[in-house]
DNA sequence: ACCCAGGATGGTG
DNA sequence: CACCATCATGGG
């Protein structure tokens, strides 16, 4: 167990943000967090953190999951003050991390979130989990094989479930790894374009993957949220430009507002 | 009963 | 290029 200090960081509002669907809440607060080989109880007041691990697990691993060498009060502060939506947006949301989640879990998880409600991709991926994960762990590809459409659809993927045969059958058997390893030489338009290649995956739900699965923050997801929001609020246009480096992380501030703000 | 959800796909004009 | 029907399913 141990203690640190952290700023501009709130587990409820991470965990309610819709980049990740494995969180569980655990009675009277904090959450248990299981990401790939690794699992972390968290508890918060304030500022204060307890994990529930050592000093060398924390910087091994989970130092860099809650995305601790970025510097979120420059980017709250590279906001524009004249922007109203943007900056009730990130005083509402401002205890938001993107962070560096395991690459297959963010992959299966926005393959199912298409035209998918939050709750409801929760619930799949839960279930996903208790039936062919180890120990109720996040299944790998190889787990997963053994799984037709229909015992997929069980789990209520609904038409999604076809997509995610497919997927598993392409990335078993080291598919994953090659992937992965051409993404991490890939450029911005390559990696997408890898990514749309698979079946069931848009333009959408590559950019949440490249945005929480590899922390490419210059993704910016278009969903139907931000959509509203550029519709409602910016008539003219989105600044993009001025948010280059961290539009991702812009875009988290603006959909977590949408989907939990006063006027939603 | 209707509309919507962190959309994608295949077909048509 | 654009638009459009269709795809399962459950919550509001």
């Amino acid at each position: 167990m141990i203690t640190i200090r952290i700023p501009y960081m709130d587990l409820n509002q991470i965990a309610a943000s819709g980049q990740c669907f494995t969180w569980q809440p655990l009675e009277g607060g904090g959450y248990f967090i299981p990401s790939g080989a690794h699992s972390l109880t968290v508890r918060q007041r304030g500022e204060e953190f307890s994990f529930s691990c050592t000093e060398e697990e924390f910087s091994a691993y989970w130092h860099r999951y809650f995305d601790l060498d970025t510097d979120y009060a420059a980017i709250r502060a590279a906001i524009d003050p004249s922007d109203p939506c943007l900056t009730a947006a990130a005083n509402f949301g401002g205890g938001i991390r993107v962070l560096r989640q395991d690459f297959w879990e963010v992959l299966v998880s926005f393959l199912i979130s298409q035209n998918n409600h939050i709750t409801r991709i929760t619930r799949s991926v839960d279930r996903l989990c208790a039936v062919y994960g180890t120990a109720g762990a996040f299944p790998r590809p190889d787990a997963l094989v053994v799984a037709t459409a229909e015992d997929f659809a069980a789990l209520g993927l609904g038409y999604r479930a076809k997509c995610l045969v497919a997927l598993v059958s392409s990335m078993g058997g080291g598919g994953l790894e090659r992937l992965e390893e051409t993404l991490s030489r890939a450029t911005d338009a390559e990696a997408e374009a890898a990514l749309t290649a698979l079946y069931g995956v848009g333009r959408k739900v590559a950019h949440c993957v490249l945005l929480f699965g590899l922390h490419r923050v210059d993704f910016f997801p278009l969903d139907t949220h931000i959509k509203q929001i550029l519709a409602r609020s910016y008539p003219d246009g989105f600044p993009y430009e001025r948010y280059r480096g961290f539009l991702g992380i812009i875009q988290q501030y603006l959909f977590y507002y949408d989907l939990k703000g006063p006027v939603s």
